[in-house]
DNA sequence: CCGCCTTTTACATAACCTTTACACTGGCTT
DNA sequence: AAGCCAGTGTAAAGGTTATGTAAAAGGCGG
């Protein structure tokens, strides 16, 4: 299957038994080496997901194996210490590690930052699109042909129109500033006298009303917008 | 889009803009206020992904406005200070500060910082944390959409209202000035003729007094108002 | 130059904050 | 105990600011 393959490289053997054991349990292919040099070997192999990688070892060391791996390396780095220095944490953040996990470490917590770094590289891999189809309170967004659907009926939005909903969309449920938009849709600061949210959210508002029973985004007086979530109300 | 938004308070305009630059130059939006108050009040906005907090300021330092944001705030705190006291580290981490780093600092190590803590945010939220939520004495508070629900049933609180409620909850059980309140809330002096204060909270309590069974703020007279814990009653 | 989109302007309106006024309270003095 | 008075509760009035929206102005690609 399409199982995630993990690289531990750490000299403490018991460590490493443990974790794989633990991670294999967790649905991970597990593979260990237990000095920086056959580490570093075995990290350039492709089929290897992610490295667990551990600073204090004889002979090579963990930032050591990070230096020689070269900063764009395809396989993304989990740095583990025995010290908790904050030193250590940037100096492996800087040479291109991904996390940093300080020993001893809880196995739910290793196992959560795992898990996140690989999402997150997936992520970037098929960066293709993060989501065709988002619906929300009966109104729909297709990001493949740009069309907004308001229970059910089809409507024409502009470009920004269509960003701002979106985000406001993405967000339902919570307060989206006018600033937030305004940087992030217009790509500008908000200047005190912009009234151009104002509009686009106004001109919104219009086109989604005649299909729908209310109006589905909340003004919160000197705060922003909501998009509502569609159950409670008030 | 994905850009990650900071917001920077610190009355140094030169540092501020040396940082807008560099920060923005590394993929970041940057957004700077130079004051306490108005920083505060714009360290609300849930847009904003970090704030860099300087503690030496005018007015209002940065260990005030990490105090007033409460302890349970949802955006994380970077800290900046021109002592390297760690009586300020430890206070400021206590305040609910997620990292702090002495000035003068090097660009890379902060960089490296706002990476981390942003990195570190994003496993939590993705492993649970689904809003935050503040809840005294059967009085809960929803920050994501300023709303207020009281024994349950759901109640509309205005700006300034919302934030006095919530910095008496924040304070439960101690009494709250209305010296306070007037430069936290209302961003200036309290003069001996402003009602303002008074006002507000008559209006919080007409609004929280239908769906409550008492009064759950206490007057103190000439000193202030208490925010009641619900168990323990004078 | 035309058409579409965005931004600005302008004004009406609603929501909000502050001030004013007066009633009431509790503590203090006499 | 009565009276005084600063502090407080709150209704109502007044003033201020944010927002909704129509319409005009500006931009930009064709």
């Amino acid at each position: 299957m399409n199982n995630k393959r993990l690289l531990i490289i750490d000299d403490d053997r018991e460590l490493t038994e443990l974790l794989t054991e633990y991670l294999g349990g967790e649905g991970f292919e597990v593979e260990c080496c237990h000095d920086g040099i056959s580490g570093l070997s075995r990290a350039y192999d492709k089929g290897i997901d992610l490295i667990l990688l551990d600073v204090m070892m004889p002979e090579l060391n963990g930032f050591e194996v990070l230096k020689a791996l070269g900063g764009n390396h395809q396989t993304p780095v989990l740095m583990l210490t025995a010290k908790g220095d904050d030193t250590d944490r940037v100096l492996g953040l800087e040479l291109g590690a991904d996390d940093y996990l300080a020993k001893p470490f809880h196995h739910r917590e290793l196992l959560a930052r795992i898990k996140a770094i690989l999402r997150r590289i997936d992520i970037i891999r098929d960066n293709h699109e993060p989501v065709a189809l988002v619906k929300v309170n009966e109104v729909e967004l297709n990001h493949a042909t740009r069309q907004v659907c308001c229970h059910g009926q089809p409507l024409e939005l502009t470009g920004t129109e269509y960003q701002i909903l979106t985000y406001l969309m993405e967000h339902h449920g919570t307060i989206v500033s006018k600033e937030t938009l305004s940087e992030l849709v217009l790509g500008r600061k908000l200047s005190p006298f912009d009234r151009s949210i104002d509009m686009h959210v106004s001109n919104i508002r219009r086109k989604l009303l005649p299909a729908s029973d209310q109006d589905k985004i909340k003004t919160i007086r000197g705060a922003g917008y909501i998009f509502l979530s569609g159950e409670s109300l008030t």
